[in-house]
This record gives structure tokens, C-alpha cells and sequence, in this order.
DNA sequence: TTGACAATCGTACAGTGTACGAGTACTGTG
DNA sequence: CACAGTACTCGTACACTGTACGATTGTCAA
């Protein structure tokens, strides 16, 4: 970046920080961030494993920096009148995002990983909220609530198999492992599993979600009758 | 150190995989997952490494091992005609024993660790939910809802510091590390932090909770409006 | 030319999970 | 009693991890 100029003795696109990181988001989308190393992340970028840490103070920066990209990726609500929608949008924005990179639930979870794009994504919702006439408190355990179950109900998903034609034969393999007159309802539960695996988005996501908002929106009201 | 004491045709042995999985518990709860390991596990408990080996498989044998010892503290929803109650009651003993073992969350991430205690307890909440009138395709929806918020929130709330004592200090710091007027709404969200701080129980895992559960309540009559 | 700085990387070390097989202790059977 | 078989323990080794330290090179300003 410091030389604009390209002469021939210039050496292959260096490293930098962005770079560093793109790859390591790249290689945990491809073979799972359990197998993230520092040393298969050198290889992939044409160098060697030290030369990584002159962009990157440790393992643990480069993680963070990678949730960083992911929580980018998140559509931030509009400024919308309409805040369920806006809440809505981007809960799904989330959801989605969230389940691209699998691993990012797990990343989340140590503490004290905060980044401004998390810190952009977290005052976006507050502000929201509050400009839709919830009080602090109100907002406080709405948001709460949303957060919750954006992650949550994602981390159940991200933890089931991927590909979708994989499931019938994990749910048969499953339903011949466990008794099935001791958790009846389990069996029925992966029937209705498989039942709506046809349909296209099976909404799952999307039922819980309306269920805190249409909660919300009574909370709300309670709060400020008025308007 | 092995004493013959015990009469019965089976000689008493120092290890077990109960032993060994107990210990793994503990080692996780006092230092951290991420610090748990096989030599010190052996340690801990007076061998040597491989030795381990012999009652359990490997260290992943070892995580889903813990895991279900910690979804065996979970209270299951008793026989109880008001199902509200019964489910509110379990799910809040989930996210006790959640936040008792903080590192459970993450173990439970890593695909396909379902052992019997965790059938039981999902078998239990469908079992309640189908048994207060939801159908199968409801209480299909209903159990991820409320498993989402269970699992989501308590993430949330597992991933920030432990000790009471330590918050003011921490959101001190991370206030002053975030410019005041660009997140003026997380700044605000912190100071309903402090404020909250005092209370017993803040019941911001309640307020979802009934959030949710309200909810299905609706769409529980609305499904029978006869019952 | 000299000195400063940015950037790359070789070597080394402590730590990890676990495969393999040797060793030991105790069992039931002759 | 002896002996074979089993249940259990563990030493060694290997591949792999993150990263501390310092040597090395390339580029620039003075």
C-alpha cells in the first residue's frame, strides 16, 4: 500500500490484514473452523506460518476478526416506521447470515470479542426499538429476547447436518438407534422433520420470531397507549 | 492402593468411566473447557494418560459424556395439567443448569451428541406440549421456539464475565473503550445494566420466556377452540 | 553510504490427542 | 497348585497445534 508503483521486481500480492482474514473466513466456511490453523492458513496464502503474525497478534485476533466479517454481513434494520418489519428483516438477515458461517455461533460464544461491527449491529437494533417507542428497559429486554433467539434458535439448526438430502437417512439411521416406544414423541417429532422437508423455507426460523414480536408489539402498546 | 476389601466377584477398580467423567465435569467447571485435556483429566485423577483410554473412547467421548451429565440436572416438566407452569418451570431449570456449566453450550454445538439424557429431556417437553392439545406440527414448532430461547439467551448470558462483582468495573472500561456518541443506544442498554445490577433474579430470561409462551398459548386455543 | 524501518520467515519449544503394543494384576479352570 | 485368559495400566512415539525469539531481507529517507 505504501508503494503505488509496480515494478518487475515486485513480489506476488503481499499480505496484509485483510487478506489474512478473508482466507481465514474462507477456509472455515470450506473445512469447518475446528480445522482452521495457523499453518494451513500460511499455505493457503503462499507463505509461511510467521510471517502471518506481523497482521495478526494471535490465533484469537484472527477469529475475532473473521466474526467481525460475518457480523458484517448482517443487514442492519432501515430506518423504518414500520419497526416490526425493520426487526424482522434484519432478524432474518441475521438467521441467514449466521447459518452461511456455521461456525460463527461457536466463535460468539468466548467472551469479550466485540468489534464495531458488532458494536454497529447492537446500537442499529437498540435504536430501533427505541425510536419505535419501547422505554430503555423495554428495549433492554427486547433486545435480549430477539438476540436470543436469533442465536439460539440458529445454533440448533447449525449444529444438525448440512446438505438437506442427507437428512432422511440421519433421521432413519436415528429413529433405528433409539427405542421407539420409549420417546414416542421424538419419533413424531422427526416425522414432522421429514414431513416438511419438501417445503421450501420451512419457517421455523420465522414462527419464533413472530411469536416475540407480536409479543412486543403488546408491550409496547401497554407502554404508551397514547401513541 | 487397591484394596481387595470389597467381597463381590468384581475387584474394586480406582477408575471408572463414571470416575473419569465426573472429574472431566468438575476440571471444565473450575478451569474452563478449553483447558480440560486428557493429561491433566489423568492427572487429576492419579494415572496416566492412556489409561483413560480404556473406559472411554476419546476426548470427544469424553465431551458428550459431560454433556449428558449436565442435561441430567435439567428438571423434566412433571405430569401437570397446567402446561404453561410445567414447561416454564423446566425451562428455567435448563437455564440454571446451563449457566452452572457455561462451557455446556459450546459441547453441545459439535453435531449429532445426543445420548439418552438429552432424548429424555426432548422427549419430555413434546411430551408436555402434545399432551396440553398442540399437534404434532405445533408442538413440533413450540419445542423449537422455546428451545431456541433457552439455548440462545443463556448463551448470551454465558458469555459475559461471571462474578457479579467484576460486571461495573468491565462495563466501566468497555464504555470508556467505545466512543460515547457513536453507540449512544449500547450506552444506554449498559446503564439499564447497572441499574438492573441490584435485583435478585433480573427476569430478563423470564420476560422472553412468557413472551414465547404466551404466544403458544394463543395458537394452542386458536387450534381448539373447543378445548 | 548509513541507519531506520517494514516485512518475511527458520528454528525451537511446550502443549495437544491418540495409535500401538508391552507390561501387570487378577480371574476362573485344570 | 499351575496355567491360560482376561481386565486393566501405562511408556513411547508421532503428528499436529500456537507462538516466542531472533535472523534476514528489502525499501526508504537523510
Amino acid at each position: 500500500m505504501t508503494r503505488p508503483a509496480d515494478p518487475s521486481p515486485r513480489p506476488r500480492t503481499s499480505l496484509s490484514r485483510d487478506r489474512v482474514l478473508r482466507a481465514a473466513l474462507a477456509l472455515a466456511d470450506r473445512d469447518g473452523i475446528e480445522s482452521l490453523s495457523m499453518r494451513k492458513l500460511a499455505e493457503e496464502l503462499g507463505t509461511k506460518v510467521m510471517s502471518l503474525y506481523y497482521y495478526v497478534a494471535n490465533k484469537d485476533d484472527v477469529l475475532g476478526g473473521i466474526l467481525e466479517l460475518v457480523i458484517g454481513e448482517i443487514e442492519l434494520p432501515p430506518e423504518n416506521p414500520d419497526w416490526k418489519a425493520a426487526l424482522r428483516r434484519s432478524a432474518i438477515s441475521a438467521h441467514e447470515a449466521l447459518l452461511r458461517h456455521r461456525w460463527a455461533l461457536g466463535v460468539m460464544m468466548s467472551p469479550s470479542r466485540v468489534g464495531p461491527a458488532r458494536l454497529r449491529y447492537m446500537d442499529s437494533l437498540l435504536r430501533c426499538l427505541r425510536e419505535a417507542g419501547f422505554s430503555a428497559y423495554a428495549a433492554h429486554r427486547a433486545y435480549h429476547a430477539l438476540e436470543g433467539h436469533i442465536t439460539g434458535f440458529t445454533l440448533w439448526q447449525a449444529s444438525l447436518p448440512i446438505r438437506k438430502a442427507d437428512v432422511p437417512n440421519l433421521v432413519a439411521n436415528f429413529l433405528e438407534r433409539i427405542s421407539v416406544d420409549k420417546y414416542p414423541y421424538i419419533v413424531e417429532h422427526m416425522q414432522v422433520h421429514l414431513a416438511l422437508l419438501g417445503q421450501e423455507g420451512e419457517g421455523d426460523f420465522e414462527f419464533g420470531l413472530d411469536l416475540i414480536l407480536d409479543g412486543l408489539e403488546r408491550i409496547r402498546v401497554l407502554e404508551q397507549p397514547s401513541g
